[in-house]
DNA sequence: GATGAATGAGCGTTCATTCAT
DNA sequence: AATGAATGAACGCTCATTCAT
C-alpha cells in the first residue's frame, strides 16, 4: 500500500530534520539519539528501524546538504546561462563559486557541519541515496560542455577548485582568520581563474 | 632536585606518545583517557596531573606535530638554500611543498590526524607552547626574504597555499581519489607557482 | 497497559526501599547510587529513569517518612478523640508527642535519618508529592479546632513544639545523653504544656 | 626545643583556619584536603601529620567554635553580673541567650556549620582538646551558683534550653521560616523563662 | 511497525591517602 | 619534618542498543 510507504518516508524525513537541526546546533558528538527521537516525536526504538546508528544518519545528512548547495547554485546559474549572461566559462565558474560562498556565509553552522566532513568520496555516493539529484561533478561537466571548451583532467581540476574554495573559506568564514571574507574573495577568484587556465588543453 | 623534574618530563612524554599513537590509530573520539594511561602504564589520576583533559593533550599534539613537519622540511631546505641550489623562491617553495607531502605520505595516520584538526589559529599559538621553534609563517617569511622578492599580503598567500596543499592531498593520500599522488603533484606545483605569481607586487 | 505502570511502581518502590535501608544504615554521604541499584537488583541507568540524582530520592524519603510518623500518630489519636478520651487539647498533644516519640524510639535509624534532615520547609512541600496525606500542620490544626480553643500564632507554636521534641530527643534516644528517655519525657511534657499555655489567647 | 613546638602549633593553626574558612564557605563535603593545604600554603602530606583525616579536623572545629560562642557570651555576662545588672537568674539567662543569638545572626555560615553538627556529646569532649576553656555547662553552673538559686536536674535543664534555642533559631535565621527572628525572640524568651521555672526546686 | 523501559559498559573526573625523596 | 608526585578505587552520570510488549 502506498500510504504505508508514505508514512515511513515521513518518519524518516522527520528524523533527518531533527538530526540536522541538532547536529548543526550542538555538534554531532553532543547530540544523542534520545534527543533526536524526542525532537522528532518518536520512540527511541523507532530510530533503529530507519538508520543503523547515529553515524549513518550523519553521513546521509552531509551528502544531502552538500549536494543541495551545488544544486541551488546551479539552478541560479542555469537561468543566467540561458540568458547568455556570461562571456566565458571562467566567469560562470566564478559566479558559481560566489553563489556557493554566499550560501555558506548565510548559514555558518551548515558550513561547519559540511566542511570538515566533506570528502571527495561522498559525492560519488550521493547518487546511491534516494534523492535523485544531479551532483557536483555533473553540474560542472554540463557547464564546461555548455561553453564547448576543452579541458584536460576535468575531474582533478574540479577537485582542486572545490577543495581550494572549501579549505580557504573555512577559517575565514568561521573565525575571520587570517583575513576577512571580502579580502579573500578577489584573490580566490583570481586563483580559480588560474586553475582553469592551467587545465586548458 | 633535577631527577624529579626529569621523571615528570618522562611521564608527560609517555602520555603524549601513547595519546598520539591511539589518536592516530582510532581517532580522538574513540580514544578514552583510560586507554591512554593504560598504554602509558600509569594510573588514571596521573593523566590529570599533566593535562586538564583529553582536549588539551589533543591540541598539544596537533600543534607539536604540525610544527615538526615544517621544521623538518625547513631543515632540509636550509642546507639547499645555503648551497644555492634554487634559482628562485618558486623553486624553493615547490621543494618545501614536496618535502612536506613526502612526510605526509610516509605517515598517513599522522596526515589524517593533523589535516582535519589543523586550523590556521593553531599556528599562531605554537610559539606559546614550550618548544621554542620557528613556526610555519616564520619559515616562509625568512624564505621569501632570502630571495628578497616582494609579495603583497604574505599571510593570505601562505594561507591559501597551505590550505590548497592540505586540502588536495587529503583524499589523494588517503583514498587515491580522484587521482593518484603522482598525478596530483605536477598540477599542484603549477597551481602553487601561479598563486605565488598572483601575489607578486 | 496497566501492567507496565505496575512494574514501574514496583521498581520505584524497590529503589526507595533500598535507598532508605542504606541511608539509615550508613548515612546518605556514604551511600552511592551504585550500592542502591545493586541492593535493588537493577542496572545503574535504571536509577536515573526514576530519580534525577541521589538527592532527589533523599528528599523524597525524608518527606515520606516524616509524614508517615505524623499520620500514624494521628490515626491513633483520632480514635481516642472520637471516644472522648481527652479532657483538653493539652492532653491530646501530649498523647501525640508520646506516640511520635515511641515510634522514633522503635526505629532509631529512622529517627537519625529524619531528625538531622527535617527542616520546616519540608512539611509544606509534602503535599506536592504523590501521596496525598494530611501533613503535620493540618493535624495540629484540626486538633486545636476539635477542642475549639483559640491560640495565637499557631504556626510558630507548632514549630517551637516540634523543634523542641525533635532536638531534645535526638541525643537522648541515640546516646542516652545527658539523661535517659524516661527522665526526659516528664519534663518534656511539662515544657510542652507550658508552651501551649504561652500561646493561649 | 620550644621553637619547633611553636612552629608545629603554627602549622596546625594555619590548617584549622583554612579548613574553617572553606568548610563554612562551601560546606564540608565540597571541601577537599587539597584545597585546605593549598589555602594553608602546605604540602598535602603535611595535613596527615597533624590530623588523621578530614573528619578529625571537622570535629575539632565544631567543638572549638561552639565553645567560643559560649565563651564570648559569658565574658560579656560576667561583667554585667559583677556590676549587679540583673535582678534574677532568669534575666541573666535571657541575656545570655540573646547574646548567643546575636552572634549566630552575625555569622550565618558559622551557625550553619555548628548547628546541625553540634551534639551534646561534643561539649563533654571539649576539655580533652588543647584549648583549656570553660565549657557551656560550667558557664551555666557558675551562673546559677552566682544567684544561689537551687534548680533540680541542672544538666537536663540546660540541655533543653540549649536545644530549644538551637533548634528554633536554625530555620528562622537561615530561611526566615516560619517567622522572622524578631517574632521568634519574645516567644522564645518566655519559653525559656518557663523552662527555668519548671526546674525550680 | 512502533514502543520505551531496561540495560550496563563506559565515560571523564575527583580525591583521600601513601611513600620515596 | 616536610614534600608533592603518584595512585586507583570510586564517584555520578550518559547513552547506544536491545527486546518484550
Amino acid at each position: 500500500m502506498g500510504k504505508i510507504e508514505e508514512k515511513k518516508k515521513e518518519k524518516k524525513q522527520a528524523l533527518l530534520a531533527s538530526a540536522f537541526q541538532l547536529f548543526t546546533e550542538k555538534g554531532v558528538d553532543n547530540t544523542s539519539v534520545s534527543e533526536i527521537v524526542k525532537d522528532a516525536n518518536m520512540a527511541k526504538g523507532t530510530f533503529y528501524l530507519y538508520f543503523k546508528d547515529k553515524y549513518e544518519i550523519h553521513n546521509y545528512l552531509i551528502a544531502y546538504h552538500a549536494n543541495l548547495i551545488f544544486e541551488k547554485a546551479y539552478e541560479i546559474l542555469d537561468h543566467q546561462v540561458l540568458e547568455k549572461v556570461f562571456d566565458s566559462v571562467e566567469d560562470a565558474v566564478i559566479f558559481l563559486t560566489g553563489s556557493i560562498i554566499d550560501q555558506l556565509e548565510a548559514n555558518l553552522s551548515l558550513m561547519k557541519f559540511i566542511s570538515k566532513n566533506l570528502s571527495w568520496g561522498v559525492f560519488s555516493k550521493i547518487r546511491i541515496m534516494d534523492y535523485d539529484n544531479q551532483n557536483c561533478m555533473d553540474i560542472f561537466d554540463s557547464l564546461l560542455q555548455a561553453f564547448s571548451k576543452k579541458y584536460r583532467q576535468k575531474e582533478l581540476m574540479i577537485y582542486m577548485i572545490v577543495e581550494l574554495i572549501n579549505a580557504t573559506c573555512y577559517n575565514v568564514l568561521l573565525y575571520r582568520e587570517p583575513v576577512r571574507l571580502d579580502e579573500l574573495k578577489p584573490e580566490l577568484f583570481v586563483a580559480i581563474r588560474n586553475l582553469l587556465k592551467q587545465f586548458e588543453e
